[in-house]
RNA sequence: GCUGCCGUAGCUCAGUGGUAGAGCACUCCCUUGGUAAGGGAGAGGUCGAAAGUUCAAUCCUUUCCGGCAGCACCA
């Protein structure tokens, strides 16, 4: 006999051996009929099983969240049979549970498009409508692998043959289809349901890897209940309206070209935004960083001393003299990160210990060859800017130059509005990688004992995790990752411990002994590259920046042509207190205005006509609302300049 | 880079084997209107590039370039 226990706490004995379901029909007969799986100490499991021990049972029903799970891994499974009846001679191949639904990844010569989808979701229900019960064989591994062969299934074959050996092979059927999987399953296919939907298909590589043969993959989701669904389909589309390329459109902010694969055109208001997040990185790091400047182009052998023409060169672009008669025809390398140059400017003079730490910042704007299929807007382009700081420091520094860098990673993007949800990594030593491990285990012992200090200091608010062999190829990193509005993360910052450039350019310091070190090189950005970083704020606020940030912060609005030698006090006063704003005195009904600047995502219109005129007031209408308060001018003013502080100078002052 | 899809006016998109259209935006005119589109007229395109098939190509074919989705990549 077995004991089990009830999620009432109850507990009960049974025989050994019996199976979830008979223990649910002992229970209630409708207990049974709605329970899709069961959950043994934790663990879901297939609701068929038998039990062999004592454990603490729960039984499932499809609207428990934990069961989402399960509909998706079985929809996966009716899609699958679904295109194999549909295109006969389809291999099958894996088809997972991924965060916001499944896919099934398919063999077949001819790919599947979107024209396919109602076909496929016609068959799989009627799949769904069979309701035939999903049952599980365990089999040999040679009848599996002799099966699959005969069918001609050769990717089946091969996951067979990637099963640890201790594992057993299980087989689910549903009716007459049947694959091979890990499980578990609900009771049915019925149990799917019908709040399913197939979202795009694309190919991706067997296995990952982009020497193995492309397949076809199928995109779905499925929910409990239809109205997920459309709550799910509705927040797509809310993400595709705050879509960076779209909104950099519609705000005349940026554009890209032809002619400029992955490179930005700023227009106006685009750079504007930009160089307000410069002008705050650098009041940040006034009091402890240098700012410099390091050369855009340097000669290819200086990319040689560093590493990165053996290293980095796919990445690379070089440049020579256009000339056809230039004498001169070295190649130069287009610098792909600033770090070398900082290591020059170091070196040039002799260093005492007595300057350490030395902290130099750059807003050094890098080019890297980047995959073509890999460009996407501002988040990822072939020349970008970023917050680049390299900090040269002694051995014991170090980790309190970790922590000094945490503190204004941390620090700056709640001052962007990103204080919750924040995650640190330590990314550790990768396979390919320079430098002895002695030194790799020293800095990855000192980089653990740091992240345990960022998770104590901030009281526990920050996350934090390891990234097992996903460190550079010159040291292990911290990377910070954020999570925007719509629950997206984005890694930004990065620290990173390099115990290589220095020695490879020979780097070193004058030591209280009077004898040469070699200083720790550390990196690190905070916004990372600031295209990206002012793309993902974009879609954070989509397209409705805080004022500071804001390029045009209010439009000084006529009602018709009276009010504009008014208008034009307004926007001399407004200008003189700083703000950035812009007249519309056209010829166009007020109605008419607000639209247009209400599209354009103008935090503020100050709408002035006869009677503000007369009595020296604006009428202010604020992005996002219908309405208007109808204030002094000065006092209006004196409003949206103390709202246009930036953060930090805010925090300053409150402090103060 | 790989697979698939796409490329027509500044933007969003129709369309045809006989060298092109709409709406918005733009310019001008009328309109001076109190908080999300007043009316009219005009201007605007080597139909991504090159080669091929054809009497004839924006349309069919091939290659290249660029973009989108996913994969791989993100040092």
């Amino acid at each position: 006999m077995i004991a089990l226990t009830f999620p009432d706490g109850a507990r009960r004995e049974f025989p050994q051996g019996i199976t979830g379901l008979d223990v649910a029909k002992g229970i209630s007969p409708s207990l049974a009929k709605r329970t899709v799986a069961m959950v043994l100490d934790g663990a879901i499991a297939d609701l068929g099983d038998p039990i062999e021990a004592d454990a603490k049972i729960e039984f499932l029903n499809r609207d428990d969240p934990r069961a989402l799970e399960l509909i998706r891994h079985d929809a996966a499974h009716v899609l699958a049979e679904a295109v194999q009846s549909l295109w006969p001679g389809t291999q099958v191949t894996i088809g997972p549970v991924i965060e916001n639904g499944f896919y099934y990844d398919f063999f077949r010569n001819e790919p599947f498009s979107l024209e396919d989808f109602p076909a496929i979701e016609k068959k799989m229900r009627e799949i769904i409508a069979r309701d035939k019960p999903f049952t599980k064989e365990v089999w040999s591994r040679d009848e599996t692998k002799r099966v699959f062969r005969d069918k001609g299934e050769k990717f089946k074959v091969e996951l067979v043959d990637a099963i640890p050996g201790n594992e057993p092979i299980k087989i689910y059927n549903q009716g007459e289809w049947f694959d091979l999987c890990r499980g578990p399953h609900m009771t049915s296919t019925g149990k799917i349901g019908s709040a399913f939907k197939l979202m795009k298909v694309a190919g991706a590589y067997w296995r990952g890897d982009s020497n193995n043969p492309m397949l076809t993959r199928i995109y779905g989701t499925a929910f409990a209940k239809q109205e997920d669904l459309d709550a799910y389909v509705h927040q797509l589309e809310e993400a595709e309206k705050r879509d960076h390329r779209r909104l950099g459109r519609e705000m005349n902010l940026f554009h890209f070209q032809e002619e400029g694969p992955g490179v930005v055109f700023w227009h106006p208001k685009g750079w504007s935004v930009f160089q307000s997040i410069v002008a705050y990185m650098r009041r940040r790091l006034a009091a402890d960083y240098a700012e410099v400047n390091a050369p855009q182009m340097l000669d290819k052998s200086l990319w040689e001393t560093s590493g990165h023409w053996d290293w980095y060169r796919e990445n690379m672009f070089a440049a020579q003299s256009a000339g056809d008669e230039a004498e001169d025809k070295r190649w130069f390398a287009i610098k792909p990160m600033n770090c070398p140059g900082h290591v020059l400017i170091f070196k040039h003079g002799l260093r005492s210990y007595r300057e350490l730490p030395l902290r130099f910042a750059e807003f050094g704007i890098v080019h890297r060859y980047e995959p073509s299929g890999a460009m996407h807007g501002l988040m990822r382009v072939r020349g970008f800017t970023q917050d680049d700081a390299h900090i040269f420091c002694t051995e014991e520094q170090l980790a309190e130059e970790c922590l000094k860098i945490n503190d204004l990673i941390l620090s700056t993007y709640a001052d962007f509005g990103f204080e919750s949800d924040l995650v640190v990594k330590l990314s550790t030593r990768p396979e390919k990688r320079v430098g002895s491990d002695a030194s790799w285990d020293h800095a990855e012992a000192v980089m653990t004992r740091v992240l345990e200090q960022i998770a104590a200091r901030s009281g526990n608010r920050i996350k934090t995790s390891i990234n097992p062999g996903e460190g550079a190829f010159y040291g292990p990193k911290f990377e910070y990752v954020l999570r925007d509005a719509i629950g997206r993360d984005w890694q930004c910052g990065t620290t990173q411990v390099d115990f290589n450039l220095p020695e490879r350019f020979g780097a070193f310091y004058i030591d209280a002994d009077g004898q040469k070190k070699m200083p720790v090189m550390v990196h690190r950005a905070i916004c990372g590259s600031m295209e990206r970083f002012l793309g993902i704020l974009i879609e954070h606020h989509a397209g409705h920046f805080p004022l500071w940030l804001a390029p045009v912060q209010a439009v000084v609005a006529t009602i018709t042509a009276d009010g504009d030698d008014y208008a034009h006090e307004v926007i001399a006063a407004a200008r003189k207190r700083g703000l950035r704003v812009e007249a519309d005195l056209r010829n166009e009904k007020i109605n008419y205005k607000v639209r247009e600047h209400s599209l354009a995502k103008v935090p503020a219109m100050l709408v002035v006509g006869k009677k503000e005129a007369a009595e020296r007031t604006v009428s202010i209408r604020r992005l996002g609302s219908q309405a208007q308060t109808v204030l002094p001018l000065e006092q209006a003013l004196a409003a949206l300049v103390e709202e246009a502080v930036p953060p930090d100078l805010a925090g300053a002052r409150k402090a103060a």
